[in-house]
RNA sequence: GGAGAGGUGGCUGAGUGGUCGAAAGCACUGGUCUUGAAAACCAGCGACGGGCAACCGUCCCAGGGUUCGAAUCCCUGCCUCUCCGCCA
């Protein structure tokens, strides 16, 4: 949520600043619900303070044994003028709650311009695309030729966009997942968390995922979704807590499947597993004091692309702009990775710094020694990376003219010493 | 699933329908004392919103209700704890 005194005292500046990611402020209706929220208001409380005034009088007149009746009589219409005021009052509230609740935050300054992913500035390179001496296979056929991924089981067994892995396939799959989080946990000292998957509305309106995109999430039954992200139950562990101030940094990390729905994604990247309903992320969280955001974006960043360096899988950096970021981000680098059957880099993970527009729709604070005083803390997260995407990456990139492929060393510990998976011949 | 108890400030924990935003303790902040620290003593100390300000309003899990007035009474929901049963 962005700031309401900025929102009131300031529109034409949060207006600004909003046009950079191409959305027109309604500065008429917010200056009309302010107008009103003002009035009703003031008239709201004007009433309580009148009723709070003769009450405490009546009971002081009853304690000294004096009539009261004339006191009654003075209050005798006020119920329902303040009934009614109260009723106009709590309309404009729920009015403004859904209009500030819909906005996107503010992108900082350092966010470039542009509508889509085609104007996202290039950060940074690492690494460069392996020269193969044969055309590369997609990680459908070559997950095919090891006989460990089946899309066509899991579309008989759930529908489209779901995979079925098995034998040395879903131990590569469950190796990335661990190196994963050994790296987080032991090299860079994030405390590993485990959360649920189904969450409340609450907790999704809390990181931003509601009340605007209801429609890419799961709902089932009895109120509960199913987690898009593990960045909404992990955020929320600091929902209306004050922590102190020698709690924070707070830095999780944990490794959750994701469910969407993919709605308005029709048609794009229907093959394989790069665009699935369920998929499985391990994510990185950082609740921090607000000084130390930003440089906790670029830690944060360099945290998930040690996972790509020590797989030695070539990727990019970009810093999104305007139009391509999150609803609640300030900023975002993207990690884009190399896919040989696509000659191209695709998003692996989404490093976002939030400042406080999700501490303050949740009510995550901590308590600032120098004031006394509770303060929003800052949220920060990333994928520290996509499981299912990384595990494309190593198929595609660690393929073999033949086939097979080859383990980077990094996850081998985790296969046994396998270092290769081969081929079954048909 | 059955039976019971309870949800009050950062924490523990009192609270009679009427100067209760709420006793007390802890924690925290300032001061006295001390070479310094601790202890002791004194003082201060909830959050949120509105207003230039004086000040006003709201908040004792949430939502309704009764009342001139609700932390306190009534209803509903959520959550926690204890016991029994069942269970990965």
């Amino acid at each position: 949520m962005i700031d309401p005194q900025l929102l009131r005292k300031t529109p034409q500046v949060v207006a600004e600043r909003l046009a950079t990611r191409g959305l027109k402020l309604d500065l008429q209706l917010l200056a009309s619900i302010e107008a009103d929220r003002k009035q009703w208001q003031t008239q709201t409380e004007s009433l309580q303070a009148e009723r709070n005034r003769v009450s405490k009088s009546i009971g002081k007149a009853k304690a000294n044994g004096e009539s009261v009746d004339d006191l009654l009589a003075s209050v005798a219409g006020l119920g329902d003028q303040l009934d009614q005021a109260n009723q106009q009052l709590q309309q404009v509230q729920q009015r403004w709650d859904e209009f500030t609740l819909a906005l996107p935050n503010l992108p900082d300054a350092s966010v470039p311009p542009g509508s889509d992913e085609t104007d996202n500035q290039l950060v940074r390179e690492w690494g460069s695309p392996r020269e193969l001496d044969f055309e590369p296979l997609d990680h459908v056929d070559l997950g095919a030729g090891l006989t460990g991924l089946d899309f066509e089981t899991a579309a008989g067994i759930a529908g489209s966009r779901f995979v079925v892995m098995t034998g040395q396939v879903a131990r590569l799959h469950r190796a990335l997942a661990q190196f994963m989080l050994d790296l987080h946990t032991l090299d860079h000292e994030y405390e590993e968390i485990y959360t649920p998957y189904l969450v409340n509305a609450k907790s999704l309106q809390g990181t931003g995922q509601l009340p605007k995109f209801e429609e890419d999430l799961f709902a089932v039954s009895d109120d509960y979704y199913l987690i898009p992200t593990a960045e909404v139950p992990v955020t929320n562990w600091a929902a209306g807590q004050i922590l102190a101030a020698d709690q924070l940094p707070k830095r999780f990390v944990a490794h959750t499947p994701c469910f969407r729905r993919e709605a308005g994604s029709y048609g794009k990247d229907t093959r394989g597993m790069i665009r699935q309903h369920q998929f499985d992320k391990v994510e990185l969280v950082w609740l921090s004091h607000p000084n130390d955001s930003w440089d906790a974006l670029e830690r944060l960043t360099d945290h998930a692309e040690q996972v790509l360096q020590k797989l030695d899988l070539p990727y990019r950096v970009v810093n999104l702009c305007g139009g391509d970021l999150g609803f609640s981000a300030a900023k975002t680098y993207d990690l884009e990775v190399w896919l040989p059957s696509q000659k191209t880099y695709r998003e692996i993970s989404s490093c976002s710094n939030f400042l406080d527009f999700q501490a303050r729709r949740m009510q995550a604070r901590w308590r600032d020694p120098e004031t006394g005083k509770p303060a929003l803390l800052h949220t920060i997260n990333g994928s520290g990376v996509a499981v299912g995407r990384a595990l494309v990456a190593v198929l595609e990139n660690y393929q073999q003219a033949d086939g097979s492929v080859t383990i980077p060393a990094a996850l081998q510990p985790y296969m046994g010493g396998v270092e290769s998976i081969d081929r079954v011949s048909a």
